[in-house]
RNA sequence: GCCGGGAUGGCGGAAUCGGUAGACGCAGCGGACUCAAAAUCCGCCGGUGGAAACACUGUGAGAGUUCGAGUCUCUCUCCCGGCACCA
């Protein structure tokens, strides 16, 4: 055996090893269970990330653990090729997307392999490839067909410079990433997917999901269900009602305005012959459409001269236009009850209208002066006529009735959740198969017409989407009446191609959308993937699958069973600001960085000698220039190294912080490892432990090996903690590095213990394992090699030790049999010398035994 | 602004169901080996007081529940993720 570590050798040996009978292909097989691993899909930017390595060395980990336990387990890969970067690069290089994108692939695929992650590449799924989108197009088509795909128009950032649509990401300060133009909100028609028809059930399934708590949380209060009413306001001509949605609508009495989006069509009415009101549309139309950005903005409103009718008390209510009405959200109308609720508190306040408490709060009293956050809570009716006394939940049930009964309303249930707008206006995307006739309208690209392949060639500008200059492209036949008509430009959502990839890998092949083999391996056992999909990505995912399912090409409800969110990988950001340049950033590894005397970071130099400003930790990106390439890290220490540093650093959910010195360190336990191996077997390899009589001190280590083996198992299985793991196999190491025992059972010991540590090890660093494992038991290979047992003679112990406490402060411990009962321990305990001196006289109140643990006496 | 999460030594983190706070690793300090360095090995390593035994104190801040709180409850601060066209 060689003496030293050589990563670079060992793993491409060990990777042409595996490549050779194609270790990790998988198939369907019926006398196994099965396991589907999966890691979500990269998008393939050049490079892997520190990201992806830890992400998918957390799937591969438990992947190579479960099929050490028996499962046939499927772990594919594949690449989220459409997207935004791509048009941006192909811009850059003045290239066509596709090129950019397939090189990228071919260098990142390269990476994954060399990280030697147990991947079944016979399955790889590529979302720009039209065998693969065109099935995106066919279930649009049968969605369309099932009225849950539909039209309508959206708002939007509109650049007036570039002519252009952004995305949200290229709205910067308000204003237009490449123009610095001031962003407008503009209407434009879309096609949407009745995601809401869905909401009950995406609630309801949450319950059954393994899934993080918090994550379920999030989907359901983005879904946020809320039981209301409709409340209809009359016109005050009578030329119709105003309708608005209220999750309070037991506080009606308290009404004393409505406010509408500027988009309603009241307030475009009211604006007709008034250009102040025109003026104030306008100027609601400036800035971005993100929530964030219109939940943080001023709240303005403008009267409408407009009036509607109280639908119960026939009072004249003013209608308001308002910024913050949503018009996309329940009808584009509130009504303003100031006494109850906080926006429409201040509103009033500022605008001058009536406030009305209606709700009364036991012990409490209402001051119109500041707002409480107790105003908005349930209490029982006041000032509301014949409901006075009700209170707020029985109240809100009879309203609605009351207002169905006069056709003014009724109970209704509306969700936060907004149907999934998929229509964008890009190129480097699924093209939507509909075609615009003018006599026949919307008509859909029949079955036998897809794909409707998307042209590889062109190169985007940066003002509107190429596709729609492409004549090419879009003109065409209608379908129906064959005369010229012009195909849909627009082309779909990237999350699309993500919502249902992972049914694809079960049959990459299939010449249907998905076919039986789906049904072997879905649902997937394990999903793992980043926090920062919690919500949309997975809600669209479990949405797409339910429409599978209904359109009978599946039989399951929900795609994934398990989930493991994982945390970001940090580094440091190093920054300098100016008045001119704004933020220029530094690369850590291109700074020399001060430290105070506790060791912790206060600002670098550059080069230039100038100083550079610490920013903390932050995610790795590119815009910061903090990146670290895995690639640097495997060329220097190996796959092995990359993958223990990113598994050891911190559990899978919390975010890593980068640091060069647990690299190294993570490389220097490998060596360890080598060694103690090397020394082992260059003193002969000899028969492991079975059984026999053995010293106190084998006793003990064979204990702590057998409790290791448990622990690692029940971290990789159960608790997916990978960290504790790696440090409860470090301390058997150290302590088996002290045995200075030569004799015959401590050398058949130590061959348990190293074979035991290569395979337990080897879900995390399979490269070493492989290759140690080899040199342990020459003829065979790990490969064949199952999940240790627990010897259970080697987990009892004779005596075990208690901490003694007095009254919870710790005060000395005590070794007992491990069969000594309550009352002996309590005993033995009062007798205690440490705890005579801290008791001394004072009377003993009580005495908490916890077996196993301690006991605290209490005076 | 709203939803979710987090905060523990110089640093990353451990403490799994309310029961010994700081496992394991990094950095640092001391020593061995070496002509020297690197590598490796051994030891120390939250703070204060103490020669030591030991005592007190300590898990973002403030209160509370409990024999016992890093862990549970309430209030607050700061940081991170998401907010529907980044993926």
């Amino acid at each position: 055996m060689q003496e030293q570590y050589r990563p670079d050798q060992i793993e491409k040996a060990v990777q042409s090893e595996w490549e050779a009978r194609a270790a990790h292909r998988v198939t369907e097989d019926a006398s196994k269970p099965k396991y589907y691993c999966l890691s979500m899909l990269p998008y393939p930017s050049g490079k892997l990330h520190m990201g992806h390595v830890r992400n998918y060395s957390i799937g591969d980990a438990l992947s190579r653990y479960l099929a050490m336990n028996g499962h046939n387990v499927l772990q594919p890969m594949g690449w989220d090729a459409f997207g935004l970067p791509a048009e941006n690069a192909a811009m850059k290089n003045n290239l066509p997307p596709a090129k950019w994108t397939y090189d990228n692939i071919a260098h990142m695929k390269g990476q994954l392999k060399a990280l030697g992650f147990a991947l079944d590449w016979s399955r790889e799924v590529t979302t720009c490839k039209p065998d693969y989108y065109r099935w995106n197009q066919w279930l649009f088509l049968r969605m369309w067909e099932k009225g849950i795909v539909y039209r309508k128009s959206a708002v939007v950032n509109w650049d007036p410079v570039d002519q252009t649509v952004l995305a949200n990401e290229q709205v910067i300060d308000g204003r237009g990433w490449r123009t610095g133009a001031t962003v407008e909100k503009r209407e434009i028609p879309m096609y949407y997917m009745k995601i809401t028809s869905y909401a009950d059930e995406l609630i309801a399934q949450l319950e059954k999901l393994g899934w993080p708590e918090p994550v379920k949380l999030m989907q359901k209060n983005w879904i946020g269900k809320s039981d209301g009413a409709e409340i209809h306001f009359p016109y005050e001509d009578g030329s119709g009602v105003l309708k608005v949605f209220s999750t309070r609508p037991d506080t009606i009495y308290g009404a004393s305005f409505v406010a509408v989006a500027p988009e309603h069509v009241l307030a475009q009415k009211a604006a007709q012959n008034n250009s102040a009101l025109q003026a104030f549309i306008e100027e609601c139309k400036k800035g971005g459409v993100t929530e964030a950005e219109l939940a943080t903005q001023e709240k303005k409103g403008m009267d409408t001269g407009l009036f509607v009718t109280h639908p119960l008390t026939q009072q004249q209510l003013p209608v308001l236009i308002a910024n913050y009405v949503l018009i996309g959200y329940g009808e584009g109308a509130v009504m303003g009850v100031p006494a109850h609720d906080e926006r429409d508190f201040h509103f009033a306040k500022k605008y001058n209208l009536p406030i009305l408490p209606v709700v009364a709060h036991a012990g409490k009293t209402y001051s119109t002066d500041t707002w409480q956050d107790w105003y908005s809570d349930e209490g029982v009716a006041i000032n509301s006529h014949d409901f006075d006394g009700k209170p707020t939940a029985e109240f809100k049930k009879k309203i609605g009735v009351v207002l169905a009964a006069l056709n003014l309303g009724g109970p209704r249930i509306t969700y936060r959740l907004r149907d999934w707008g998929i229509s964008r206006q890009r190129y480097w995307g699924t093209p939507i198969p509909m075609i615009h006739c003018e006599s026949c309208g919307d008509v859909p690209v029949p079955d036998d017409q897809l794909p409707v392949v998307l042209p590889e060639n062109l190169v985007p500008d940066g003002s509107g989407n190429p596709l729609a200059k492409t004549v090419s492209f879009f003109q065409c036949d209608c379908p129906k009446c064959g005369k010229p008509a012009r195909r849909e430009t627009d082309t779909m959502d990237t999350f699309v191609d993500s919502s249902w990839y992972f049914m694809r890998y079960c049959s990459p092949d299939a010449k249907t959308m998905v076919d039986e083999r789906a049904e072997y391996w879905m649902p997937i056992d394990q999903y793992i993937g980043g926090i920062e999909h919690a919500i949309l990505h997975l809600l669209y995912a479990r949405f797409w699958t339910k429409v599978m399912r209904d359109l009978k090409l599946v039989s399951f409800d929900e795609p994934f069973t398990n989930l493991l969110t994982q945390g970001m990988v940090l580094n440091h950001i190093f920054f300098r600001k100016s008045e001119k340049a704004g933020i220029t950033y530094f690369p850590p590894e291109e700074v020399q960085i001060h430290r105070d005397d506790n060791g912790r970071i206060t600002g670098a130099t550059g080069s230039d000698g100038q100083p550079i400003e610490y920013g903390g930790f932050g995610t790795m990106s590119k815009s910061k220039l903090n990146g670290v390439d895995p690639q640097a890290i495997v060329d220097q220490y190996g796959a092995d190294t990359a993958r223990l540093f990113v598994m050891f650093a911190s559990p899978p959910d919390q975010s890593v912080e980068w640091s060069d010195a647990g690299v190294e360190g993570a490389f220097r336990f490998l060596r360890r490892l080598w060694k103690i191996v090397h020394d082992h077997v260059s003193a002969g390899v000899v028969a492991r432990y079975t059984g026999g009589e053995l010293s106190a001190e084998l006793k003990t280590l064979r204990n702590q090996l057998h409790r290791t083996i448990d622990k690692v198992g029940d971290d990789y299985g159960r608790r997916k903690q990978f960290n504790t793991a790696i440090a409860a196999v470090m301390e058997l190491l150290n302590n088996f590095t002290k045995l200075s025992d030569t004799s015959q059972s401590a050398r058949a010991v130590a061959q348990e213990l190293l074979e035991t540590v290569t395979v337990i090890l080897s879900p995390i660093v399979p490269h070493i394992c492989t290759t140690l494992w080899s040199e342990l038991r020459p003829g065979t290979t790990l490969a064949d090699q199952q999940w240790p047992k627990v010897d259970s003679a080697a987990l009892q112990q004779d005596e075990i030790e208690l901490v003694i406490q007095v009254n919870g402060k710790l005060r000395g411990s005590l070794t007992v049999p491990a069969k000594a009962t309550r009352e002996d321990v309590e005993e033995l305990a009062r007798n205690n010398e440490a705890v005579i001196r801290h008791v001394g006289d004072t009377p003993i109140k009580k005495v908490v035994v916890v077996p196993g643990r301690l006991v605290n006496i209490v005076v």
